[in-house]
RNA sequence: GGCAGGGUGGAGCAGUCUGGUAGCUCGCCGGGCUCAUAACCCGGAGGUCGCGGGUUCAAAUCCCGCCCCUGCAACCA
């Protein structure tokens, strides 16, 4: 299949520990793979760690270990975080990697035979804590605002450049087409901006210390941290080393970002492929920022909570959701433990769990488990019809919302079915039907329609909680796994087969006190 | 200073491009149901759509001015 999707995530700085910053944007990255997948989809999500860079050489150096020790000792904590929010990368990649490092040099090699790169020195003040040089103007009492407790150096050095300031015109032509987009429409105005400013040639090495990818051609410097990071999207996609799969799944089909990072991948990244005649992204997707706030946990700053903080009391399921639903995508939110509570028993306790709990507890009681045969057209009444609709308009929407990629929205659609199949039980009532001999046929067909139902929430919420979706089918009595369920054969009404044996289990989503913990 | 985005019932948002009944979720109030996780369903109250002026038969929506908040200004998701 050629319909290739791409998508990553930043790799992430391990001088840090996973924060929900971090689990943010790898869980709305699932989401969006994951449906791709259903959408049948060739899918490969990448995520990884960026090792590289003066700050780790210097936290490694203060535990008396190599830097490639502490790397080695530090990943694994970020694999066991996107375990516990059941994260399905496809892969994921360390910069300290053979498969990523001989290719950075190939491309960095490749950028000076072409004469993009030049050397010249750089004067500065450098912090060691942004890896970057500062102007005076961004110091307050002489210290940098972002890292004031770290001492800012005095240096002059010679440094590689690579000629970023030709590229200002290609970048604007870029992002002003429609064949390439940043997103959302605010991010690109502002890069567009800024790029209308001028843009300065970068500094692209580094000789004051050692911990990173040797430049090919002189040994003593090494190359920046960033234009290493950036390049993990194509080597672990195949440059240099796998033509054919580079040739395949590359240009990505969305990079998908934290909006603190959009000027490196908006514009650095860009002009570094274009510099070398490779394809650029096709979008890159900058989301909001995370703010805490609510009683519990606002003395937490952001970085200081964990993502498994959280999925002991809400389940990886409840932390996906969480997010992605109540965040708009793209825009900045708060988060809070009262609103995540809140968000939880209203509309995966409540809505969802309970649809479950009440549908699976009548097929037992009325049909003694066993689903019934499929109901033909002509039993169909009009409520019938309308529930069916329903289930249609909600895949539409959130097939829309995925093009658009918001998962908020792909959520929002989704429930509209949930409550849809809730008010349905309550027009029908099947309760009433249980009562009359007469109607048990009809009891058959509103609770088949009902189980449907399940089957195919279950199937749309996947992407969200994998979890509770993955149980639900199993409740059903489906023997098949989600992750290899397609929206074209699965996703059409009436594929619940007859005779399936359910059973009603515990709660989905069991309900939280409001003052829980 | 500049550039960009925003200010809509108690909270969070949609609607503004393509003027004409202000929509959704949560919360609140009332009713219903009893299959269900004190859940579910139905109904209701609550908004001078930041302020002032203008265009128009008609403005949250278009134009002008002002106030407030936020982001960007080159490297923490």
């Amino acid at each position: 299949m050629a319909n290739s999707f791409y998508i990553t995530t930043p790799i992430y700085y391990i001088n840090d520990v996973p924060h929900l910053g971090h689990g943010y944007t790898e869980v709305a990255a699932d989401f969006i793979a994951r449906f791709k997948r259903l959408q049948g989809f060739d899918v490969t999500f990448l995520t990884g760690t960026d090792e590289h860079g003066q700050k780790i050489a210097q936290a490694a150096e203060a535990k008396g270990v190599k830097p490639k020790e502490w790397a080695d000792e530090i990943v694994p904590r970020w694999h066991e975080a996107w375990k516990a929010l059941d994260i399905s990368y496809d892969d994921f990649i360390r910069t300290t990697e053979a498969r990523h490092e001989k290719p950075v040099q190939t491309f960095v090699q490749e950028l000076y035979d072409r004469g993009e790169i030049y050397l010249g020195s750089y004067e500065g003040l450098y912090c060691v804590g942004c890896e970057a040089f500062k102007s005076p103007d961004e110091l307050i009492d002489g210290k940098c605002p972002l890292h004031p407790t770290r001492e800012i150096e005095h240096v002059k050095e010679e440094n590689y450049f690579f000629r970023l300031s030709k590229y200002a015109e290609r970048l604007i032509d870029l992002w002003e087409s429609d064949e390439r987009s940043v997103m959302p429409e605010v991010r690109r105005n502002e890069v567009l901006g800024k790029v209308r400013q001028g843009l300065d040639d970068l500094s692209m090495s580094r000789i004051s210390f050692e911990w990173g990818i040797p430049i090919p051609w002189d040994s003593k410097h090494v190359i920046y941290v960033w234009i290493d990071a950036l390049l993990n999207y194509i080597t672990a996609a195949g440059y240099a080393s796998d033509e054919a799969r580079f040739n395949r799944i590359w240009p990505v089909d969305v990079h998908l970002i934290g909006k603190d990072i959009l000027w490196f991948h908006s514009v650095i990244w860009p002009a570094m492929l274009m510099a070398l005649d490779v394809p650029v992204p096709k979008t890159v997707y900058a989301h909001g920022f995370l703010l805490v706030g609510g009683a519990k946990m606002s003395k937490s700053s952001l970085t200081g909570i964990s993502p498994q903080d959280l999925t002991e009391t809400f389940g990886s399921d409840g932390y996906r959701y969480y997010f992605l639903r109540e965040v708009s995508f793209g825009q900045d939110g708060t988060f809070s433990w009262e609103s995540m509570v809140a968000r939880y028993n209203s509309d995966l306790a409540n809505d969802y769990g309970n649809l479950a709990s009440r549908v699976l507890n009548m097929a037992g009681r009325y049909l003694g488990g066993a689903v019934p045969r499929t109901p033909a057209d002509d039993e169909l009444d009009e409520a019938d019809r309308r529930l069916i609709d329903a289930y249609d308009q909600a895949f539409t929407g959130m097939e829309a919302a995925l093009d658009g990629l918001s998962p908020t929205e792909a959520l929002k659609a989704a429930w509209t079915f949930v409550r849809k199949a809730n008010s349905y039980v309550e027009e029908v009532a099947p309760w009433a039907l249980a009562k009359d001999e007469s109607q048990h046929r009809r009891l058959e067909v509103v609770l088949y329609n009902l189980a449907e139902s399940l089957r195919l929430i279950a199937l749309l919420t996947f992407p969200a909680t994998p979890r509770a979706s993955q149980e639900l089918w199993r409740r059903l009595g489906i023997d098949g796994e989600l992750d290899r369920a397609a929206f074209a054969t699965d996703g059409v009404w009436g594929g619940l087969p007859a005779g399936s044996k359910t059973t009603k289990g515990d709660a989905l989503f069991p309900r939280l006190d409001d003052d829980q913990k």
